[in-house]
RNA sequence: CGCGGGAUAGAGCAGUUUGGUAGCUCGUCGGGCUCAUAACCCGGAGGUCGGAGGUUCAAAUCCUCCUCCCGCAACCA
């Protein structure tokens, strides 16, 4: 006897610094279709995703919210909409959740540092690179920004801090011939673009360790150093086995992966530095790394900064969970970047699963319902002289499950949806060709071809929902309850025998699987449920925070600070932010002065306002035009959107009146 | 010459690994049907496959050069 197969698959541990998104969401949920697919096919799955926790980044932001790092993570982690919920939410069936801040974890990774420290793979080196001082905080030279410091922009220095290397550079050899002669790293073109980007300019150890932060797991036989993120995250496909801990014991059951799911930003660390630390630590290899493609909105990559994320929460809510993960694996090439769009979406959901399988199954259950009161006579699943639309439904659907395992082995789930839906075409089509509500008419003499026509469409209708229930498991559910499929006409083996179905099962036409979306409505909707989601993730009010470093009054009585009357005012040409003021400053010569506020006012409504300036800044040319000084504004933020008000007095004051 | 990806009908995309009738969805035009979620089925129009060379009996596909777009360059799937 053998005994079941494993499956072992994982999605990359997510990093908690900001809500999730579309782009981790479509990861998980294609690793989750794989899980459910192999599940189907009879495999003992273990399926795991998690979060990586440690890192600079989370502890500064935690102490931007002004709580501990732990504090903030589990709010991203565990708290309402946060990465467990959005997975719940998803449907994502994971058999288990990995945080790096797991005790058992921490344990694990001070184990796994110590012994590749032992073994000479992990040494005491120093790191150089460039220091903010006022930031106290060490950067690389790429990270830098026109060489200064990307938090402050102020000037950086070298410097060198202690740090462990791991000998990345031995395992070169060898981690360059499994990308290059085995299929390790799939789709074959990322092997070329870490071939030539990384391995071959050569590869240089890795520092493995930090001082200059304290949120990551302690190298206990050196305080001080935290353990950086390669060994703390990459190891966690172990560590959640149970690997040198008590936690669990599956290591040896599971490991090596099947398969490490990957978006291609972090092919890199997969595919060259997660290989290499195994073989340092003597430990077999996954089997393979899929780097999947990135969802792009108009063209470019999502990002906060471009403020043009997409919340999977919005999309699950308004167009049902399965929808959403049903578009996301049918309409992208798994490998390669797809453009995502609200309308794309819409109109698959609308043409694939309202028009044709949603549709299809309201037919066929109507039928039944209506020509036989839901239940088909026995005898219906044989036909003595099949015709050539039967054989042709039959042919298709038998040979669909050879194809969409294809597909799905090769990690297409997007031709296998293909195939799935040609068959589910293909029986619309058979309705056309055998119309059934002709055969309805003279039910004596055509009542029994009626009911054989209505069992092969549910027969195609079952094999169609078998192969999508690994995509949309719980209106796979309703499908076959409406068609009244019983549990051994849902297996995998099933799906590739014609007639499974009972013939007298009981069929009713149920509720709508997938209702058509009004796409106008939608999309205005969609609109202004991002915009309001905008709205309350930001503060309603914002100030900059008071200076803590003091002026003496002397300097003070230096600025220059005069009431002046603005004589004309007009917009700067080829400029969007620039009005120029020419102003009454009391001397009786005029003053000019150019402004950045145009966004804020109208040169025209400013004509006549008495406003306060400081005289005595250096000119200075703008746009080609000499700036006298500066127009002072009161500035906060107000929903994340910037306000100014320019300081008006009473005009009254005379220009040319000192303020202090 | 940093590396990689892309450019295919009005729009969005497959197809390129293994050269051999250029396909899908939406839109559009015409027809059919009335079981069904104004859905379904059939047919038409619409493409110098970014440009220029080359290999070949044959190139969207292989080779060379060029143009434009987008990513990456130590961590945002």
């Amino acid at each position: 006897m053998n005994e079941t197969p494993k499956y072992y698959l994982t999605t990359p541990i997510y990093y908690p610094s900001d809500k999730l998104h579309i782009g981790h969401t479509y990861c998980t949920v294609a690793t989750d279709a794989l899980a459910r697919y192999r599940r189907l096919q009879g495999y003992d799955v273990m399926f795991l995703t998690g979060t990586d926790e440690h890192g600079q980044k989370i502890e500064d932001k935690a102490k931007e919210a002004g709580v501990t790092p732990k504090e903030f993570v589990d709010q991203i982690v565990e708290g309402a909409r946060g990465v467990k919920d959005l997975w719940k939410l998803m449907n994502i069936s994971n058999d288990r959740f990995i945080r790096t801040t797991d005790d058992y974890h921490v344990q694990s990774i001070q184990r796994i540092f110590k012994k590749m420290y032992e073994n000479g793979d992990i040494y005491k080196g120093t790191y150089k690179g460039k220091y903010c001082k006022p930031c106290e905080s060490f950067w690389t030279e790429s990270q830098l920004k026109d060489g200064k410091c990307p938090d402050c922009g102020r000037e950086v220095q070298d410097a060198e801090e202690e740090a462990y290397f791991f000998r990345l550079s031995k395992y070169a050899d060898r981690v360059q011939h499994l990308l290059e002669d085995t299929d390790f790293l799939e789709p074959r073109s990322r092997v070329n673009e870490m071939v030539n980007n990384f391995i071959k300019p050569g590869l240089e150890d890795l520092c493995v360790s930090r001082t200059s932060f304290t949120w990551g797991v302690p190298v206990d036989f050196d305080p001080g150093h935290v353990v950086y993120v390669w060994v703390d995250a990459l190891f966690n496909y172990t560590t959640a086995l149970g690997f040198l801990n008590g936690q669990y014991n599956d290591y040896d059951k599971y490991w090596p992966a099947d398969v490490h799911i990957v978006g291609k930003e972090i092919v890199r660390f997969h595919s060259i530095i997660w290989p290499a630390m195994l073989m340092s630590m003597g430990m077999p290899l996954p089997k393979k790394v899929f780097g999947h493609g990135w969802l792009l909105l108009d063209g470019g990559k999502m990002s906060k900064s471009k403020g043009n994320v997409v919340d999977p929460y919005i999309l699950a809510e308004h167009f049902g969970v399965d929808a959403l993960r049903f578009f996301l694996m049918r309409t992208f090439p798994f490998g390669s970047d797809g453009n995502f769009s609200n309308e794309l979406l819409i109109q698959t959901i609308n043409t694939d699963l309202a028009n044709d399988l949603g549709n299809l199954l309201s037919r066929t259950t109507a039928m039944v319902q209506k020509y036989f009161g839901g239940t088909l006579p026995a005898g219906c699943a044989a036909w003595a002289a099949p015709e050539a639309a039967d054989e042709d439904l039959k042919a298709q659907a038998a040979a669909l499950r050879g194809k969409y395992e294809e597909a799905m082995d090769a990690f297409a789930p997007h031709k296998a949806l293909e195939e799935v839906f040609k068959v589910i075409q293909r029986a619309n089509k058979y309705i056309d060709e055998t119309a059934p509500w002709a055969l309805a008419k003279d039910l004596e003499h055509n009542g029994a071809r009626l009911a054989h026509v209505l069992y092969n469409l549910l027969e195609a209708t079952r094999i169609c929902g078998i192969l999508l229930t690994p995509f949309m498991p719980e209106s796979m559910d309703k499908l076959f309850a409406q068609t009244g499929v019983p549990a051994g006409g849902r297996t995998w083996e099933s799906a590739a025998a014609w007639g499974v179905l009972p013939e007298t099962a009981a069929v009713t036409k149920g509720e709508n699987l997938f209702p058509r979306v009004d796409v106008e409505q939608a999309l205005q909707e969609l609109e202004q449920a991002a915009e309001e989601a905008k709205k309350a993730a930001l503060p309603a009010l914002e100030t900059e925070p008071l200076l803590e470093e003091k002026v003496d009054f002397d300097t003070f009585c230096k600025s220059d600070l005069r009431v002046v009357k603005v004589k004309d005012c007009q917009a700067v040409k080829k400029s969007n932010k620039l009005l120029k003021f020419t102003l009454d400053d009391g001397t009786g010569t005029d003053r000019q002065i150019l402004s950045g506020i145009a966004r804020y006012y109208k040169p025209e409504e400013l004509i006549g306002k008495t406003l306060a300036a400081i005289v005595n800044l250096p000119t200075r040319k703008m746009m080609g035009q000499e700036s006298q000084g500066m127009l002072l504004s009161a500035v906060h933020t107000e929903k994340g959107e910037e306000r100014l008000n320019l300081i008006m007095l009473d005009d009254q004051i005379p220009a040319g009146a000192k303020l202090c």
